[in-house]
DNA sequence: TTACATCACAGAGTATACTCTGTGGATTGC
DNA sequence: GCAATCCACAGAGTATACTCTGTGATGTAA
């Protein structure tokens, strides 16, 4: 799998799972501690995430990694 | 949670996994297509990595990512 | 000893993750 | 109309992810 693939389906999930919590990219990155236009960068699969981005997503969502990442695991 | 703190917990599970599989950081870094001194650089914690290097880890090794980032998960 | 495997580590370079400021378009409500 | 919210996007800067080459230490086996 391609980065850039990889990135865009990151990106549509997180942009899914924000919407699906109804806050904006703004609440979501004063909660997680990123910046509000890295959050638009990674939902539109311009970007990809670190681990610990990955980290402040999960929690700042209210979620598990394994939801944040379940476009890339087996079975989820 | 820190950025170090991610990097070194990533790192010790990486190293055990690997070790586990009885393979080289040289052999690792072969199939997932990583430099092996990038994966000597996760396993010590120094570095961490993007999502893209996370998949082409779990895939390396023959896990789902869900175990590689295991320690990052309640109830696993 | 020699040779080989494995790894830590340095140093230098490139690519990209991430921040910050600002602009403007598309809503929505007053 | 105006104001406010939400977002895309540009541009510039800093931090760090990642590659590559090389050296040396350690252990093990011939």
């Amino acid at each position: 799998m391609g980065e850039e693939l990889i990135a865009k389906k990151f990106g549509l999930h997180l942009r899914a799972l924000r919407e699906a919590k109804g806050i904006s990219q703004e609440k979501l990155g004063l909660t997680s501690d990123i910046h509000p236009t890295y959050v638009s960068l990674l939902e539109r699969g311009i970007n990809q995430p670190t681990l610990s981005t990955i980290i402040a997503l999960s929690k700042s969502l209210g979620i598990e990694i394994d939801e944040l990442l379940s476009p890339f695991i087996r079975n989820k």
